[in-house]
DNA sequence: GATGAATGAGAATTCATTCAT
DNA sequence: AATGAATGAATTCTCATTCAT
């Protein structure tokens, strides 16, 4: 699962506290004050962190003393920012989706046929998800969800109905241009999507020991959907 | 105060279950001294007790009192069994697989075209696991196996290398009987698990607000593999 | 820390609960086992102590540590016994009532004129109760009542109403004997009791630097009711 | 005893600053500057908020933050004109007492028979003390004097020994003039007040399900120390 | 073997107090 | 002077584990 560390994944402040651009009084146009940057900045080391712990141990067992710890602020302020526990997890992970989302949305956007959509897509999934932290993150959902039920309804609805309903509007474009010859899997989406999940689990859980080369895996897949390419 | 109960309401069966009489250490042909059945029952009980609360609440958040409570025993008497909370967690895990990884080898034992004896794996994976009590465990591995190394090899070792290594098996046959037209699915046996693993999952998450006709997905993937058929 | 000490103050009766004859599994006669009657010392060691501690800091100074503490026994211990804090406190004040309430209900039962009545329930009051850590009691819940509705209300309801009708009842006999001139007293037994309430406050908050003889100022008292005695 | 007021002395824009140029320590005859005055508002917004939450939940369960809220200041705030908590806590008693104090001295002033003075005097008692907020007061010193010694030492020194005294001497005048016939109340002027602080703890803990007429009690008492008045 | 009372380390949460702005 | 974000000591409450009966 490797961790990642705590590391500062491209220029976060995590810890911060230092330097940030002090100007106390500058004139000019719209300034959030010095303190109310810095306590964005908190708010957000305390997310970055909350994040590590919890996908490295699951809600129960996360520690926010650690949380504070790895964020580098007191436990209390941790709950200058967030209610309790459960807040910061939910809001957490909800944070920490959007990227995801806006990934989604941003993919089909590119024109050519299904088929080139989707490996495209297939290519992004694997590079930006499956194989960096924002796949804990899935994972995570897929491990806390039954018992956040408001965490599991969010995900539904941000990402899984609206990725799965783009999927179909492409898939029933794919039928239309006679890319896809089964109807049928215009109804289940999820087929689609299922290898690519199973890559996201499968790296989370066995990765280590059995690496998964997972873009291999999702081409065969598209293979059984779309045919054989005649060039591979 | 009172506490509530705690008190042992004459045997309860529980999730029973388990295989009752299953003789400790008696050697030779001696029947188990009621003694031994009885600790093999007890142990079975908190085993059982055990999964439930497990699958329900994740390994962190189980308190022991539930399990001891459920299983008709006293907190105590768990240690008599286990060393400790990881102890009972895994072998529960472990035990629960069993009857799984039975299913699994016994599917395919029977003839026919592949196709026919994935439907019918098919079939029984859904009636058997995805919709029952044992498709919790399945969640429960996949909730909790980043944090339990040893388990997830476990059921990498017991369950997923066997099964795919059966899964190949099966598409080299389909592949030379001609049923499959994708050589390189052979690599990938993943893709024909990915839908059903797909299903266990949403069940658990979404089940409750956006139900899955899991045998109807299934199906279509089959046909995704095989070529539709030409009686639906 | 101050206040007395921890041990076992006098061979107090305390929370009963032990002798119900449960009988475990003895056969003949009901005895407690061992552990039963353990378990109820603690509990009555939580209350005294608790007592203690709640009367020299009030509530929510109170710390359940230093209750454990002085009662000798684990923290953890407390909430084997009681819910939480709170619950504590309730049953600890109830408690520590009812010997209060018995004092009161005995204390009118012999005969002779209505002033020798309340002159010995005078002295009875102040060698019982203003002079010993029942005061405390009483004390506690003038502090605290306001906070603790359920709490006043139980005071009501077991001591000021049955105490206050019981008086009333002195008095109108008192009325008839002719011993009490102003008939009108018994639409107020308060002011009988008022004197002995202002003794109780006054030991508590001025009883250092000011002690007041709370006998000699009951009798003037007694005297302003029924005119003064011809041989003090 | 909710939310209430919130005081909010007008003025909740703050910031003050604005009058920057207003010289500080102008010599002379200089009325207050703007800053002295704008401070003694935030103090005395203070103290009533103060008294507002701690009259309703302690000392101890008393936060600084609901009494800076109420004071529509900024928790710092108080520190810069209270030592800390307890400081507050007592200036605050002690400022609310010298208006309790000032009626006690001023009622008995105006002539006329003693009986008159003392009914004249229950009369600006209930109105005045028991049945506001002055009230609360009295019972705030009762529910903490314990804890606060020197709380309860300036409380007998200012309130209860100049009370008691002045008592005293009408009591001495009411004999002498003949209107009060036993010698021995002049020892314990407490028993004249008795009622009154009955009354006040009542209101307080009773009041709401069980109201007292405490005018009528005060009288009755009055006609036990005077002898029954002919005319009612 | 069983029991369940007792333990105490550990975790969440609160809040008086400080201090840079 | 005023602010309010930050701190961290203190406190309540939980629960895995032990052990005398």
């Amino acid at each position: 699962m490797a961790k990642t560390v705590a590391a500062t994944p491209a220029g976060r402040p995590v810890a911060g506290k230092a330097g940030s651009a002090v100007s106390t009084k500058t004139g000019g146009a719209a300034k959030p004050s010095n303190r109310t940057v810095r306590a964005a900045e908190r708010r957000a080391a305390i997310i970055a962190a909350g994040l590590d712990e919890f996908t490295a141990r699951g809600f129960a067992a996360t520690r926010l003393d650690d949380v504070a710890r790895r964020a580098g602020v007191a436990k209390g302020t941790i709950y200058l920012h967030f209610k309790d526990k459960e807040a910061l997890f939910q809001e957490l992970v909800r944070t920490a989706l959007v990227p995801v989302i806006g990934n989604l949305m941003a993919a089909p956007a590119a024109g050519g046929s299904v088929r080139d959509v989707l490996e495209r897509f297939a290519g992004t999934f694997v590079r930006e998800v499956a194989e960096t932290k924002r796949g804990d993150i899935v994972r995570l959902i897929m491990a806390e969800g039954a018992r956040f039920p408001s965490l599991a309804d969010f995900y539904f609805r941000e990402v899984v109905s609206r990725g799965l309903a783009g999927m179909r509007k492409l898939i029933e474009y794919g039928i239309a241009r006679g890319e896809i010859r089964n109807a049928r899997l215009a109804d289940f989406p999820q087929i689609v999507v299922a290898p690519a999940m199973v890559a996201v689990m499968w790296q989370g859980l066995f990765g280590r020991h059995a690496p998964l080369d997972a873009m291999a895996m999702l081409k065969v897949h598209l293979d059984l959907i779309f045919g054989e390419r005649s060039v591979s």
